[in-house]
DNA sequence: GCACGACTGGACCGAATGGTCTAGCGATTC
DNA sequence: GAATCGCTAGACCATTCGGTCCAGTCGTGC
């Protein structure tokens, strides 16, 4: 059974979702406490720093995210362009799911945030992560020079959102594979 | 010679300046007015619509910037791939000029702007001249499918750039006409 | 059933934001 | 040299922002 989210989680999702569709300076606070459902009180309870914990917060989650889907599009996969297939189609409909304004999640959430406090820094660390998770893929499925693959597919993938968002199309995302090949 | 720069250029300049390095929505009009040493008056003697107009101005002289560079970097290409070389060594001096927290121009300017008014419209129809910039150039060149060809140069450099401002290392932009060979 | 601590609820606040308004400056024209 | 007009200058304003604060509530251990 899926449980209640809890408040925090609720708080997380709703940033996470405003910060990536609007950014995190466009989006107020009472914004994200509407759509959570959550009185300013409680926000400041879970996350004391307020907006800046709630960025760090949405972004960690979305980093989980696109490590989960990343996985799941390639621990199936015989070979690397298989998964990175996979991939693409899979990013295809997470941006499908939200149809209007949807910048990408990696981008948007990793390097809109604060200024202050070493927001930019943990940015970094977490796309370094996804670099790595993305290069592990290669090298397990024995593609050659697997750092560079990972990174080249990071690139595209980075690049064809940002058309995709222009257009409000997901066809350079499902499209991508072929252009990689 | 130099003309003194008109009040108008100043506003565009600043605005562009910070826009791209902070964002839209984390820029103060009180800031771009600074930086262009001019009072609020002036500003809104030239932009009725203040902040968003000065958006308008700062995409529209952006992406006159990006075609600029673009041509200056085909104009004298003997073929598609050196022309490539060439603007990606462009842009990563582009990258290095501003040291601190600078976001791509394209997808800066072009996707962090006020919500209403069409200026998303506008902007990708901005990216669409740029495109289409990009792919007469590769067929002036002889690049078959050079439509394409225009795609994925600028999806590769929108995602490198992403990538190079992460590691704060221009290094992924200059290697990456490697990476499209 | 009482005491306690975690959490919620929302009124409230100072600061900063984008925007308005009007007085005045300086060049150009008659 | 007076009138005009494009532009500058910055005081001023309403609103909204992120953040604080504390009274109340609920579940849990005793």
């Amino acid at each position: 059974m899926t449980a209640e989210p809890t408040t925090r989680e609720k708080l997380t999702l709703a940033a996470a979702e405003l910060f990536r569709r609007q950014g995190y300076h466009a989006t107020g606070v009472a914004e994200v406490l509407a759509l959570a459902g959550v009185p300013k009180g409680s926000l400041y309870h879970h996350f004391p720093d307020g907006k800046a914990d709630l960025a760090r917060a949405a972004a960690d989650w979305t980093a989980d995210l696109i490590a989960r889907i990343l996985d799941d599009a390639f621990a199936p996969a015989p070979d690397w362009p298989q998964g990175v297939a996979t991939f693409c189609h899979k990013l295809a409909r997470l941006f499908e799911l939200a149809a209007e304004a949807n910048a990408c999640p990696i981008s948007a959430l990793l390097f809109d945030g604060p200024q202050e406090g070493g927001f930019r820094d943990h940015a970094a660390a977490l796309l370094d992560r996804l670099l790595a998770h993305a290069g592990a893929h290669a090298a397990r499925l024995g593609a050659p020079d697997p750092q560079e693959k990972g990174e080249t597919l990071l690139i595209a993938v980075e690049g064809a959102w940002t058309l995709a968002r222009a257009r409000r199309d997901s066809d350079v995302l499902r499209r991508l594979p072929g252009r990689l090949a």
